[in-house]
DNA sequence: TTGTAGGCGTTATCAT
DNA sequence: ATGATAACGCCTACAA
């Protein structure tokens, strides 16, 4: 591998000092230059091919131009979305974005941590969010960096979050499944300990009650189909009584729960009325299509974006929490009740 | 922002030389330096919170322990999966990957991979080859990067390429297909600019003229939903006779395929048997559940990624191409053929 | 086993 | 408008 080209060797064959190389490549001072000069910078700056070092760069500037996104699961189809919103804003920006993804392991969570702080990110943006003991946002408090939360909060800490409106989505859910005369309800919440499923199951309960409707709530182990599967198993062995209506903690748990219900014999939404969470991509290509509750993903990361960008530049974070709006998408999982 | 503990901070702390206490925390040279002072370094580096600087490393090793990994489209489910076998190895090692999403957008490509080359990546997966001109591949060539193809095969240069066996997934496809009774099978493609397209097609061709079964090829504009949803627009169009059996480009055009069928009251299984490829993640709990060709997703990332290890290391690398083994997943979006 | 010194490639601050 | 110089934080011969 040939030695790389560096900012003195364009220096050289343009004829000018290295610091006139600088200047003329850096859109902040190139108006410092002579256009004369400038042209044979550029000039000589392409025919030897050169890239300028980010690292020597981040070295002398202490700034990196990149952000940390760490994501608890990749293959959770509602990450790409909030990614791609994330990238959006800060590629605009001239910044890099690292993701890594944890697969839900908390010790390659800190090491991901770690490995992005020694990279010196400008900044993270936390998907792990989680009510209970949490060493990276801890970490990330002493190590004073920039954080924003995204999707779900943190127990520790006071730092920005961007969600989506999840006791509005889940009041609107209840409310359809109360309009199809549905008698009894079921909610089919996540981990206790993400702050999602606090404040779903909160609006659930406050919700039905308020509608006057029998319910219940129930905890799966993981926001997966797997665990979906499983509350499914347990909510046909303990009751006598098969609930009519559920409202899963997310789209995936919903699919679980579908797939349990189809072995049983029940047929959804003939028998069985299932509501999601998240609109997840290809949520609608599903059997049946299902009906969930939309949140604006490829925003929610956006917007997140938006307010580490501002945090960063105001050399401050304002803890503020940025709640958008859902909507209730009707599609083939929820139909009327029949007794 | 107080300014960052560095190594001198610590060899200030631990009253030794900042030469001492970078060996002290280089698992390599560790053992140079006196068991006592060791010990002294480690206390003194967690006492202040030290974090090594990746960029000033980076710039004195001229390695940045950093892997730039571009993907066309990360809403495609199948590269969740590839990027984290791509991760799980590259992670082990101590690399960090950096992952940049181009939404299939070329000028896209060309800027994340500039900015990618900026940060001194050690070396770059792709998945974005194409087999018309693509100005990313020759600009590696020229900078000198290792690089792996993963997926899809680039017209220009020779690199190493992982991939699933195309051609023994498309024969298998159609064998079944065959076996069911179908007497006329037409192949959806993607884009002809994509080495996967091109391959399938061909041993599309093989195969089908092999089984002396009828058949025909038409190209999709990409593999997504809404160019399967075009494709069978054109074909119910075109022509007189609708085909009962369809090999889709991908998992996506199929889905697209279907949604378009039923819009026009044709039953999947039960009128059109539709096949995909990949068998990309929830494929199986689409309606109908796809029968499709099963890529080994996950190992293809994790082999491109031993790959370019191997071939950092080496200073060189061989072109190889690896082609990973393919398998048929029958569900039920195909069955026998009903006159 | 530890210290010394130089340099990786840039940019910022001077001085010219 | 340009040049000279130092410094960012670290690693690695080499010397002690």
């Amino acid at each position: 591998m040939p030695r790389r080209v560096t900012i003195d060797d364009v220096a050289r064959l343009a004829e000018v000092h290295k610091a006139t190389v600088s200047r003329a490549l850096n859109a902040q001072t190139r108006d410092q230059v002579n256009a004369e000069t400038l042209k044979r910078v550029k000039r000589a700056a392409r025919q030897l091919g050169y890239v300028p070092n980010a690292m020597a760069r981040g070295l002398r500037t202490s700034k990196s131009m990149t952000i940390g996104v760490i994501i608890p699961d990749l293959m959770n189809p509602i990450f790409p979305p909030i990614i791609r919103g994330i990238e959006h804003v800060l590629q605009a920006q001239g910044y890099t974005v690292l993701i890594a993804n944890t697969d839900s392991h908390d010790e390659v969570e800190v090491s991901a941590f770690e490995s992005l702080l020694q990279r010196r990110v400008d900044g993270f943006i936390l998907a792990t969010g989680r009510l209970d003991d949490q060493p990276v946002v801890e970490e990330a408090a002493t190590a004073d960096v920039p954080v924003v939360l995204v999707n779900r909060d943190s127990g520790v800490g006071r730092y920005p979050l961007v969600s989506g409106d999840n006791a509005r989505g889940i009041e609107l859910a209840v409310t359809h499944l109360v309009e199809l005369g549905h008698p009894r309800i079921i909610h089919v919440a996540g981990p206790p300990n993400f702050s999602t499923t606090r404040t779903r199951a909160e609006a659930f309960e406050a919700a039905a009650t308020r509608a006057g409707v029998e319910h219940d709530t129930i905890y799966a182990t993981a926001l997966s189909t797997d665990a979906g599967f499983e509350a499914a198993e347990k909510l046909l062995s303990d009751n006598g009584v098969a609930p009519s209506a559920l409202v899963a903690g997310n789209d995936l748990v919903a699919l679980g729960l579908i797939r349990r219900l189809r072995v049983q014999g029940l047929r959804c939404p003939d028998e069985v009325s299932v509501v999601g969470f998240n609109d997840m991509p290809f949520a609608g290509d599903f059997w049946p299509p299902l009906t969930t509750v939309r949140m604006p993903l490829r925003e929610i990361g956006a917007e997140a974006a938006r307010l580490l960008l501002r945090g960063i530049e105001a050399g401050e974070q304002e803890a503020a929490t940025l709640t958008l709006p859902v909507s209730l998408v009707v599609r083939g999982s929820t139909g009327p009740f029949r007794s």
